[in-house]
DNA sequence: TTGCTTACATACAAATATGAATGTATATTA
DNA sequence: TAATATACATTCATATTTGTATGTAAGCAA
């Protein structure tokens, strides 16, 4: 097997990928060489050079594939325009993100990659940016969100949209964090629509 | 320099480990070898592997300074014989944990570390383990807090201490997380006693 | 003061990882 | 169908890191 067909040359790299998803979550990124991945995937390391030029490009590639479909559809669940009310809107958008968690592994397995299995120096710090990036964006929706609810008189009391959307956003990085930690644990994970519906409903007049 | 008192060996291991803690922080637990931990700390690896074994006891001694003291005071503060009113003193535990953060740079340091320049594989999961055990004793003591805070009419509404002491948890949880990643962030960091607040107050009667 | 131990420094051997260079057979294209 | 580019495999040179083994001067106890 020496040369093969565009298409074959696109399964290889897509194998690579895989292959490097399970090695980063079996050993962590940074104890992980190119050639564990090349094992894994079946072929050389040569295989590998050809496709990606170093293994911080192929952690790059790795995670926008799961992360970039993702952020476009939280874009989407928080959209304005949405004619659900904003409260349930919310809560739709963190049970959407965890539900995605449990239908897709390789959404899994890079979300538990990017927060336990890595480490955030050096070139991998302008990653971190990016993700506060994104979390600002979501927050500002958050807010949106919380202000249409306010308006319709759907909040409890005199609660400031700010306040509560960063609220929820602390809430939700947080349960994230643990539904990846809790990995054994049917514990945290079982209970996550519980949780989410009873931090809405906190807010909920 | 061959051969020091008790004493300067005990200051040698103290420089050592406090060297681990800032080249950790710079290049990751990971990418550092013993040799620039022994450079940082102006001694040989002679001298690290002396006073320890491996890379991974050193990380271990290096948390514990850190944690144990911390883990102590926390249990400290969510203490049931406390005479302060149950909510206030949740709060004041949380923010007495941010405080500590902002007044040791060795705990500072030392939860960067932890969270984005370490990976929890092998050895280190272990630690991972430890960490969540820790996390279900401070749920325990809050919920018990919410709970008195019911007996005692604080709080709004028909509230579960135990959906309270979870959703408390894990806006901690993601609260520390945002407060370490957001670095440079004065951003962030200078809005954590306003959230805390906040969170508390969604709560109150 | 002698002898043993401590607290390191220095030296060594083995393993592992990287990137690039080179080889090569087959697709693809002109 | 010949020429070229592609998709890898193989090889090589180099660097880094680790643990250990050995050396050594000074502290300490008897």
């Amino acid at each position: 097997m020496v040369r093969q067909t565009k298409e074959n040359a696109e399964l290889t790299r897509q194998r690579i990928i895989d292959a490097a998803r399970q090695v980063f979550l079996a050993r962590g990124v940074s104890r992980t060489s190119m050639e564990q991945i090349a094992n894994a995937a079946g072929v050389t390391r040569g295989a590998v050079y050809w496709h990606f030029s170093n293994k911080t490009e192929l952690f790059s590639v790795m995670r926008e594939q799961v992360f970039l479909p993702l952020i476009d559809r939280m874009d989407d669940n928080l959209q304005l325009e949405n004619n659900e009310d904003p409260l349930t809107q919310i809560e739709n958008f963190l049970k959407g993100t965890i539900q995605a968690l449990n239908e897709s592994s390789a959404t899994r397995e890079t979300y538990e990659i990017m927060m336990i299995k890595c480490e955030y120096v050096e070139e991998f710090s302008e990653v971190l940016k990016q993700i506060l990036n994104n979390c600002d964006g979501i927050i500002q929706k958050l807010e949106q969100l919380y202000q249409r609810a306010k308006n319709k008189g759907q909040l409890r009391g005199l609660q400031d949209p700010a306040h509560l959307a960063l609220d929820t956003h602390l809430f939700f990085s947080g349960l994230l964090h643990m539904w990846v930690k809790d990995i054994d644990g049917s514990h945290f994970r079982k209970r996550t629509h519980a949780l989410i519906a009873n931090h809405i409903d906190l807010r909920r007049n």
